[in-house]
DNA sequence: TCGCAAGCTTGACGCAGATCAACGATCCGA
DNA sequence: TCGGATCGTTGATCTGCGTCAAGCTTGCGA
C-alpha cells in the first residue's frame, strides 16, 4: 500500500522530472549516469504502474521490454509443463528485469505487490548501452552479482536441508534490508508461504513447519504473517550454513 | 589427451600468434574483436596450461584473475563447511571463467581434464573492457546467457525428479555438441558420476541407477564409462521435462 | 603384466520432506 | 459487520532418494 502510494507519487512527479525524484534511483543501475545520461534515459523510458498479480512478462513471449523496478515487488519464475513452479527470484526497487533474455523471455514475471517500473524497449535500450559505456559496465556488474546469487541459490537447492534453506532465505532478506540502509532485524515478507516454497524448492507445508521450528527455538519471532524479527542473527547464520555471521551473498 | 596436445600446440604457437591460431577463438568472446583488438588482448593475457585436477581458482581467495578456457574442461563448484559440494557448472573451450566475481572468488574451479586457458589480470581486463565496448557488450551477452542457464538449473534442482535431471543434463550436453558443430548424438562425459551427481543435486548411486534405467529403456546406449550415444532423442527431451524436442537451454 | 586404488553398479533399508487431510486465521468485498 | 475464499498451520502417512554395504570394473603405476 505504501508501495502503491510511492509508485503514484513517482509517476506523477515523473511527468516533470522522471528520474530526479525516483526513490529507487540510488539503488539501480541508473545511479552511474550523470544528469545528461539520466535525461536521455528517461527520454526512452516509459513509466509503468502495476497492481498485485499483474503480469509484466510471460515466458515464451517475444522479449521486447526491459524493466527497472522502482517500487513494489515482483516474482520471477519458470514453469514445467505439468505446473510445477520454480521462482528464480524476487525483485525489489532498484532491481533490473530482463537481463537473462534472448529473443524470447525464458521466465515469467508477476507483481507480488503493487508498484511501478521504468520500461524500456529492448532495442532502444541496446542502442543506449552502446552510447553509454558506463551504463553497460554497471549492467555487467549487476549481471555478475546476479550470477553469483544464482550460484548461491544452486548450492541451496542442490545441497541444503529445509532448515538451512529457510534460514538462508531469511538471512538474505536481512542482508538486503541492511544494504538498503535498514537495521536488518525486522523482515518484510511480501510473498506467500507457497511462493517462499517455490523459491526454496520445498512445499508450503514444509515452509510452515520449519518456520514454526525456528519460532519455537527462539531464532525468529513472527510479528504478523508477513513480517518477522530476527531474534538470534548469529544462530540464523549458522543454520544457513555460513561459517561466519555475515549473512551476505 | 587430445585436449593436452591442442593445449600445447596452442601455447607453443601462441608465442608467435597467440590468438590467430587459437582453436577456441570462434567459441569465445574474443570473436567479436578485430585484429587490433585481438593483438591488444593477447598483449595483456598469459597462456596457462593445466593438468587434470589442477586448481585454477579457490573459493575465498582474492579474485585477481579471469580466464578464457581454450582447451580441456573445468568444473566450477561451491562447498558447504561440512564438505557438501554443489557444482555450478562445467566449462569447455570458449567459456569464460570469473564473471560472477566480486573482490574474492565465490567458487572454486578445477581442471576436469588437462587443457589450457588465457589468463588475465582482472584489473587489466577491466581497463581493456572500458576501451573495447564491443568486448564489454559480448561479455554482457555471455553473462545473460549464463544467467539464463542458471535459472534453468534452478528449475532443475528445485523441481525436477532424478530422471528428469539426468535427462536434462544429457540433452544439454547434446545441445552443446550441436552448437559446437557436432551431430549431438554421441556425448562425451569427461566428468565422473560423483561430479554429475554434485551438479544435479543427487548422489552417485542415484545417477548410476537412473543411467541404468535409461539404458534399459533403450533411450541411451553406453559406449564406455565416459561416452554414450542417444538412441531416442525425442524420448530424452520428453523425460527432461521439455515440451518440444529442442533440447536447448 | 600384475595389483591395487579409485570409480561404478546394484541391493537393502531408512528418513527428510512430500502428500493427503482437516482445521484455524486472515483478508476483502458487500 | 458478516461470510466466504484464500492462506496458513498441524498431524498422519507415504515415498523418492539418500545411506550403508558389498561386489565389480577400469585404469594406472610399478
Amino acid at each position: 500500500m505504501t508501495a502503491k502510494i510511492e509508485a503514484l507519487a513517482c509517476a506523477v512527479d515523473g511527468r516533470l522530472d522522471p528520474c530526479g525524484l525516483c526513490t529507487a534511483r540510488h539503488l539501480s543501475v541508473c545511479s552511474v549516469l550523470a544528469d545528461d545520461g539520466l535525461r536521455r534515459l528517461s527520454a526512452i523510458s516509459d513509466h509503468q504502474i502495476f497492481t498485485t498479480g499483474e503480469i509484466l512478462v510471460r515466458e515464451g513471449d517475444p522479449a521486447t521490454n526491459l524493466f527497472n523496478i522502482t517500487a513494489g515487488s515482483v516474482r520471477v519464475y519458470k514453469l514445467l509443463p505439468d505446473g510445477r513452479r520454480q521462482i528464480v527470484g524476487f525483485l525489489f526497487p532498484g532491481d533490473f528485469l530482463g537481463l537473462a533474455t534472448g529473443d524470447r523471455y525464458a521466465f515469467s514475471a508477476e507483481a507480488l505487490t503493487g508498484g511501478s517500473a521504468c520500461r524500456f524497449l529492448k532495442k532502444t535500450y541496446r542502442r543506449m548501452l552502446a552510447e553509454q559505456p558506463d551504463l553497460e559496465a554497471a549492467l555487467l556488474d549487476r549481471a555478475s552479482h546476479e550470477l553469483q546469487a544464482a550460484h548461491n541459490q544452486m548450492l541451496l537447492l542442490g545441497r541444503k536441508t529445509a532448515v538451512e534453506r529457510l534460514a538462508s532465505f531469511l538471512a538474505d532478506l536481512a542482508a538486503r534490508d541492511r544494504r538498503a540502509g535498514g537495521p536488518g532485524r525486522v523482515i518484510q515478507l511480501p510473498m506467500t508461504r507457497a511462493e517462499i516454497a517455490d523459491y526454496l524448492g520445498l512445499t508450503t507445508e514444509t515452509v510452515s513447519r520449519v518456520t514454526s521450528r525456528l519460532k519455537t527455538r527462539g531464532v525468529i519471532r513472527l510479528l504478523s504473517l508477513h513480517s518477522l524479527s530476527i531474534e538470534k542473527p548469529a544462530e540464523l547464520s549458522e543454520l544457513a550454513g555460513l561459517d561466519a555471521g555475515d549473512g551476505d551473498a
